[in-house]
DNA sequence: CTCGTTGTTGATAACCATTATCGGTAAGTT
DNA sequence: AACTTACCGATAATGGTTATCAACAACGAG
């Protein structure tokens, strides 16, 4: 499987910049991550690997997250429960979260007009904006209609 | 002192309407809490209330501060760094968060016209918003300056 | 190829904020 | 006064994340 080629040359580029080294595990990491759905905890991702490579470590797993941050091919998105998890980066273009309370499910939503507020609004302020995130609670369609009916 | 009465009846209010007890400890967290600046975390408060009734245990603050989001009175920031914070939401209107992420200040912001578009935005996913969060995260003027500055 | 340096890894201990447990206490009711 | 039930403080437990450390592997110099 030669897929995702870019990510993994981004990857390497990263690694040899800092003088760091590109080894079997960040790979198999790097791997399981692209292939899974977005939104993964750790110890999601330390399962699915572990079941490709019994002898990766949970520390690894935790310790390449982070590398896959800085490097700019995850990044991590906090929810309201104070649970971490990451996204995909690299190739997916900013967007906000839409998350449902009652099922969890995370919608990934975009919306120019408000990116361009927010720059006024911190420019306003003096502040020099690098990041920003955008969390909107609420109950999704199926959460509300299964709500509603009597059998519940 | 006879301030933040309001606060005070809300919170016998929320405890009535909920069969609960207004004890000595509730109300001295909650005078500590009104009178402290925004957006402590537990343990701060906790050493504010310890320094005023050495009695009060660790686990009391965080119960009563769980309290006092339910009961509508605070509101809970998650920072980007995992740690959570309370705030002030009684008679504070809504605002967004902009925080410099070289000294960690924390300027509350206000953009009705992000609101409106958030509220239209999730109504398009079908979704019922009932809350949200907005973290801009950048760096504030005077953290410019001083990195500008040789001397540092 | 060998040695030495240094980044990497897995196992595990440590950490730390938060939560659960529990025995005792106090408020409100009958 | 007796009873019920919420509440309290102390402390143990939890669980996600990080630090530690000895073993290992990649790479460069000689």
């Amino acid at each position: 499987m030669v897929i995702n080629n870019e990510e993994k040359k981004i990857l390497s580029n990263y690694l040899a910049k800092r003088g760091l080294r590109d080894t079997a595990q960040r790979e198999t990491i790097l791997e399981a991550f692209l292939q899974a759905e977005g939104h993964l905890s750790a110890e999601e991702l330390y399962d699915i690997v572990k079941s490709q490579d019994r002898s990766i470590g949970q520390a690894t797993v935790y310790r390449t997250l982070k590398l896959f941050t800085e490097a700019g091919l995850a990044r991590e998105v906090h929810l309201s429960d104070n649970s971490v998890r990451y996204e995909h980066l690299y190739n997916h273009e900013h967007h906000d979260h839409l998350i449902c309370t009652v099922c969890n499910r995370v919608v990934e939503v975009k919306e120019p007009a408000i990116e361009i507020l927010q720059s006024a609004l911190a420019e306003r302020h003096g502040f020099n904006l690098h990041d920003h995130r955008l969390y909107l609670y609420g109950i999704c369609k199926d959460c509300r209609e299964s709500q509603d009916s009597p059998n519940r």
